[in-house]
DNA sequence: GTGCTTGCAAATTCTTTGCAACTTT
DNA sequence: AAAGTTGCAAAGAATTTGCAAGCAC
């Protein structure tokens, strides 16, 4: 059986010089098993059943280690652009559900050449772009 | 010869039922000539020289009141989340300058038919996305 | 004149910083 | 024991709201 999410983020996270602690570990095992994005606010908020004294600030300022570690992405929703989603592996991009916020990762390297293409008759040379697709997931169409 | 920019958003600000007033005619004035998003306070400083007196807050409602009416875009950045773009007619999408933030509009329907597929993939309905392009313009890449 | 707009000031909300006490290693 | 972490409280920054005066129509 392969290591969780959340082992991996700890493994990481620690490999990195950082400490384990238990807010860390709560707040890690949050954004592993998410299925959306989380705000600071939402992580602090579940995070207060794990881990009863922990503070607002730690909230953020874990989540600004596992951003420069490249654990965790920055994504940006139509409302809040605030949130942070773990990272996929390989070139990915976000499909969210904008019912339940589920999101999942899909493969963003077809669109590349394209994207080329698109600065180069601009006169721009194409270096990065922000990709996520937005509608309504199998469980949110039933409904 | 064509009507500008500017006033074309005047005309349609107006004819939403709105009143065009100094403050709103130097907001209207910036936006359309800007060849990059603007942030809020961006606005509000450049809009000083033509209205003195003009405050933060009207900056912010007049900015409410395009985006309602679909005159201006919120603009996504790596960095900066809250900035405005005069809204492009047709489908389109945004290729900003990495390094002076000079932008231009695309046609993205191309992709369309892609993150359909895509979404199809995982279960879900596409309806909408979210897609900026960044790099350098011709002019930043000469420097 | 009527009623939408404005600017000010105050209130909110979100995020960051300073610091002494506390854990992890 | 040493050094990284934590939570509190306070500071900052960004945005919104209440309201009387002002301006567009």
């Amino acid at each position: 059986m392969p290591i969780s999410n959340k082992e991996l983020l700890e493994q990481k996270l620690q490999a990195s010089g950082a400490r384990i602690t238990k807010p860390r570990k709560a707040i890690l095992d949050i954004i592993a098993t998410s299925e959306h994005p989380l705000s600071a606010m939402e992580i602090f908020e579940r995070a207060q059943t794990q881990a009863p004294n922990i503070g607002l600030v730690t909230v953020y300022r874990t989540i600004d280690t596992l951003k420069s570690l490249g654990l965790v992405d920055h994504i940006h929703g139509s409302e809040d652009c605030q949130t942070v989603f773990r990272t996929a592996s390989g070139h990915r991009h976000l499909l969210s559900c904008t019912d339940c916020g589920k999101s999942v990762y899909f493969d963003g390297v077809l669109a590349e050449k394209e994207f080329q293409r698109i600065g180069r008759e601009h006169g721009f040379t194409v270096s990065g772009h922000l990709l996520q697709l937005f509608g309504l997931c199998t469980k949110c169409k039933g409904e």
